[in-house]
DNA sequence: TCATAAAATGAAAAGGTTTGCAACAAACGC
DNA sequence: GCGTTTGTTGCAAACCTTTTCATTTTATGA
């Protein structure tokens, strides 16, 4: 294939200098004749010479690469993490590869091996797979890693685990919205969310179980294994059945806002319309949300920001006397249809 | 960062054996007695030693690592695309990088640069920024590139380029689509794409022209540079403007089920009902297009078996004599409720 | 013009691995 | 017991850069 394999030292002996030169020609070095500089660029740009920066990077300990993990490409969520990291990155000169850890899977020693061979030049950790129960040996996984490279975590805090932690605080975004449905007059609300496979799942419920404690209301669960929108649309039937007539919620906090989609589908089908008979909040702002009937109520966490800032900090990680710090950011609440805040508006307004 | 900077000399040092033999056991090379095997690999394990990849790619002369480009990780499209292609790689030991190369940008020397000092194994060009006007000088860059990776399209194939390239036909599944229309009735149908920032966008426009020409139909043309939800959305409100009264067309084919979601919300503000005064179709069956309201007829283009079979060829694309092939796949209707093929059905069960 | 300082260049080592070749040991056939 | 084959192991080169240090060249000042 690469039948063009020329090396410095082919560029050397055709400029009539030695490598050492051209390398400093290529780096720009300051010290360099100009006419040198002049006979070597010649020759560089008639092969079309380009040095190998996997020698490069054998050579200087780095190989301006950054990994990113996280566990599922395809959510949006995710994706404009990933997205903005890779922005971020690439401004810097440096790549990004994507490694995935499935949501249900834990980060094994094998897992680690292959960044630790790959030799990073630091990981950035999306999330997804820090479930509780697997996170007993998580820490002693994660500081082996460490000795190798630098970590940024942009999930909720592993405990055990110091290294830099940029995340959206869920927990409180998630009361704000329970305390939005109550002063919307709900007092029956219900939460569909997955079982704690994520550890930002389990922000969420607990958000939402601890805001209801606080407003003294009863908490509804469906706390099942739900993080697909099919997942979500047969999940309101069942919750409506265990919890039907005068027990039945009038308000629905979704755990995502693609679960939410499906939920949203599952109450047309049965004939519920929605905000009117049953208010529906999501959770994650996905670029489709505003484009539901209706559109829909959520949260917004600030993913993008997220992978710029992660990139960022795990970029500077060298240099940062701050090897560990934790920076939690407030989500915000927006508010369009679903939840019925207009409506009652509305409402509010034609009784005065 | 790394104090953990061990070497094949110090493993061997310690087991008192050369760097060669090492190596053996750590490659799993047959001729190694088995008692030398378990001492070396004692030391291994006491020290936790992982060989540097970097070192040995630069030997090997291979990364053991992926490119793949393409315009937009948030598209859904190329998330499964990216997804079903990093799996693949993943399976045979290879990493995939990213890179991001905008819609209406062009290839550049300078982005192919960075590839091929990076010597990665081969490259996965995912379509986007293939515009015509662009092609001009694009299989040169592409050419030059060809010298040092094998590359794979997965996108129409580019005139001028010799290189396996793997992909839905597009312009087929449009003309599929407009025939259903017409054979639901419809003869005012309107095409809502962008301007031919891509190939893959120019495609659908052909195959809608081409049928429409068949069937001896007027066709009706929005083509701007629509390509988000919001776009979609106003531009229903410009077409009818245009278009209106019996002009007005009947049937709407959206270049693409994200747009399309604008639409159905454009539709939704003026108040026309969808598919009762308006069949509308969109292109991609994204996961969302399912639980949209109504639910959204479309072309599903299978991007994760594109890019399975395009990671999975240029895997092979070294040991295949077939160093340039094309492959195009068929595309498939998928029928729901939003083009009023079961309003129709309705319809003609109710007249018979 | 000469001593000295500064600038430009080259030689060679280093980075960490794999692998062809040679050397050596062991097993085998006769 | 000896020549031959097979199986193990080590040496050293190779992969392609960058960078330190020493050396040569050029500029500076008296």
């Amino acid at each position: 294939m690469s039948a063009e394999s020329l090396t410095i030292l082919d560029i050397a002996r055709e400029a009539g200098v030695s490598s050492a030169t051209v390398s400093r020609v290529l780096s720009q070095h300051p010290n360099v004749r100009p006419d040198t500089f002049q006979k070597v660029k010649a020759v560089v740009d008639k092969y079309n010479y380009k040095p190998n920066s996997i020698a490069r990077g054998l050579l200087q300990r780095q190989s301006h690469t950054l990994g990113i993990i996280l566990p599922d490409i395809k959510h949006p969520y995710y994706a404009s993490v990933f997205s903005a990291a890779q922005r971020e990155a690439m401004s810097s000169g440096y790549v990004v590869q994507f490694y995935r850890l499935a949501y249900n899977s834990t980060i094994t020693d094998d897992f680690i091996n292959q960044l630790i061979e790959r030799r990073l030049d630091g990981v950035l950790l999306c999330g997804g797979f820090i479930e509780p129960t697997c996170a007993n040996d998580l820490p002693d996984v994660l500081h082996r890693l460490q000795r190798y490279m630098p970590i940024v975590t942009i999930c909720p805090p592993i405990t055990g685990l110091r290294c830099i932690n940029i995340y959206t605080d869920l927990r409180s975004g998630v009361r704000k919205v329970v305390r939005h449905l109550s002063q919307l007059g709900h007092r029956r609300i219900a939460f569909i969310g997955a079982t704690h496979e994520t550890r930002s799942v389990g922000e969420r419920q607990l958000g939402f179980e601890e805001e209801m404690a606080q407003l003294g209301l009863e908490p509804i669960l469906l706390v099942e294994n739900i993080h697909t929108p099919a997942m979500g649309e047969t999940s309101v039937r069942r919750l409506l059945a265990e919890e039907g007539g005068d027990r039945a919620p009038t308000a629905l906090v979704v755990v995502n806002d693609l679960v939410a989609l499906g939920v949203l589908k599952g109450l047309r089908k049965l004939g519920i319309s929605v905000p009117e008979e049953m208010a529906v909040v999501g959770c994650d702002n996905q670029f489709f949300s505003e484009y539901t009937n209706p559109p829909l109520t959520t949260i917004d966490l600030a993913p993008e920001e997220l992978g710029l800032l992660g990139t960022r900090a795990l970029l500077h990680a060298h240099d940062s006397n701050a090897a560990s710090f934790n920076q939690a950011r407030e989500s915000t609440l927006i508010i369009r249809e679903s939840c019925g805040a207009y409506l009652r508006r509305k409402i509010d307004v034609s009784a005065e």
